[in-house]
DNA sequence: ATTATCTATAGATCTATAGATAATGC
DNA sequence: ATTATCTATAGATCTATAGATAATGC
């Protein structure tokens, strides 16, 4: 009986004209589970994953506390979450880097730039990605392969000078987590960590480019050529709508 | 009154002899003390600050529950001592090694080498060191400060060509902790992280020189030298026996 | 006598679930 | 009718302390 009345109802007429058609059931739970994932990034990139309660980001997100298992079954289950939309989000944009820009010493300079200036933007996602950028598995899944292609294509392309490939990559990914670092902690102007800080916060705005520059020293491009490389205009990309943004409103 | 007994009954016969004549009870609280904090290196070098109980803590140190107070206020006060004594024997240690060795570069690769041996030789050392290395602080009261000063002394003598000084320092300490990183995950033959790690493994017995050589790249040491450098036999250094090391039997 | 240690416990906090209520789709 | 959400709560865990016991120094 049911399934008659269905089937007798289907497709009304204002719904298949316009919009992508999702029911609108489905985008409220969805718009659910994107504020426990901004309340947990907001926490937990402060505190960690142990240091942050269940409750509290139920609180955050404004939701009730039993409705947080609807989504997750555990802390660690949204922590895991909240990795892979970190990472897939941060792939994609380096990939879309890969495709747009020819010579590959300004695709290695345009990703530790895009990534610095992403975390001065959103310093939630920067100090996560420091937090979690020595944890378990970051090296298989995370951005170290992406990182040991663009290498060799350069390598090859006689563009880069790299002895010792695996240790250089090594290298490179500790050096951008400690610039991002840096970046974050003068983005807040954070307690402690003057002195140091200020040191490089002489021009604050060019820590991007300054650290692509050296690290393309790293990689045997010489001085002048180091400096031209990090200054290039950035080319533009598009991505789609992260889950870890605020909403924009409309 | 209490002042001229005090007076009278001073240095006793049979001490001042020949140990250090350290009373027995202090002897055993400081102990007690070190029980205590290498149970916590050992809990907290894995699962962070937060995700350590203290009652896990008194535990594994084989100490009755309420000992912890006698030593410590809280979970963060343990931890805070946990940072010191790691820096301070750190520290000591890259003094020694700056006091010992003529040639800046080779300070530079000594202290990087030590470091990476030192954490494959007691991987919770390594862990920890990783796990606090972006934390706050670390930047004015680490050893940033004492690395500047060492980089600062190699261009001073014409060994070091770095454009951007505070920029390499943050490079470089990002990238020691990277190292630092793969090679604890190396030694524990770590689950996950195979794949890419694999990689790095050809002769994982010389991760220590291969990052030296690649950090001495990035301070403008050529290819050659650079590999002659950071092979140059390792100064020996006596520490002091640190506090977070199992208790020599006898 | 003094001091460190242990055991026991009160109170707080946190997780996971069950059952009631509200909102949506048909 | 179905599904998401909320409130309330039981049980577990954890912290901090109080009071009892053991060990040391004089």
């Amino acid at each position: 009986m049911a399934k008659t009345t269905t089937l007798a109802a289907s497709t009304p007429s204002g719904r298949a004209a316009d919009a992508p058609a999702e029911p609108r059931d489905s985008r409220r739970r969805r718009q659910t589970r994107n504020r426990l994932l901004r309340a947990a990034l907001r926490l937990m990139a402060d505190r960690g994953m142990e240091g942050v309660a269940i409750q509290e980001i139920t609180e955050a997100a404004d939701v009730g506390f039993g409705t947080f298992y609807n989504y997750f079954e555990s802390k660690e289950a949204i922590h895991d979450a909240l990795v892979s939309e970190v990472f897939e989000s941060f792939g994609a944009a380096l990939d879309l880097i890969a495709e747009r820009v020819e010579d590959p010493a300004e695709v290695f300079a345009a990703s530790v730039r895009y990534t610095l200036q992403r975390a001065q933007e959103e310093p939630l996602w920067g100090r996560f990605l420091v937090r979690v950028g020595f944890g378990p598995r970051v090296l298989d899944q995370g951005l170290a392969p992406r990182m040991l292609r663009d290498l060799k294509t350069g390598v090859a392309a006689g563009r880069f000078r790299a002895d010792d490939l695996p240790m250089t990559v090594i290298a490179v990914r500790g050096a951008v987590l400690s610039a991002v670092d840096l970046h974050t902690k003068l983005a807040n102007r954070d307690a402690g960590d003057r002195g140091f800080t200020d040191l490089v916060a002489g021009d604050r705005e060019r820590t991007p480019e300054r650290c692509a520059a050296v690290l393309l020293g790293l990689l045997g491009l010489d001085r002048d050529e180091a400096a031209r490389v990090a200054c290039r205009p950035l080319p533009t990309i598009e991505l789609p709508p992260s889950n870890l943004q605020s909403v924009p409103v409309g």
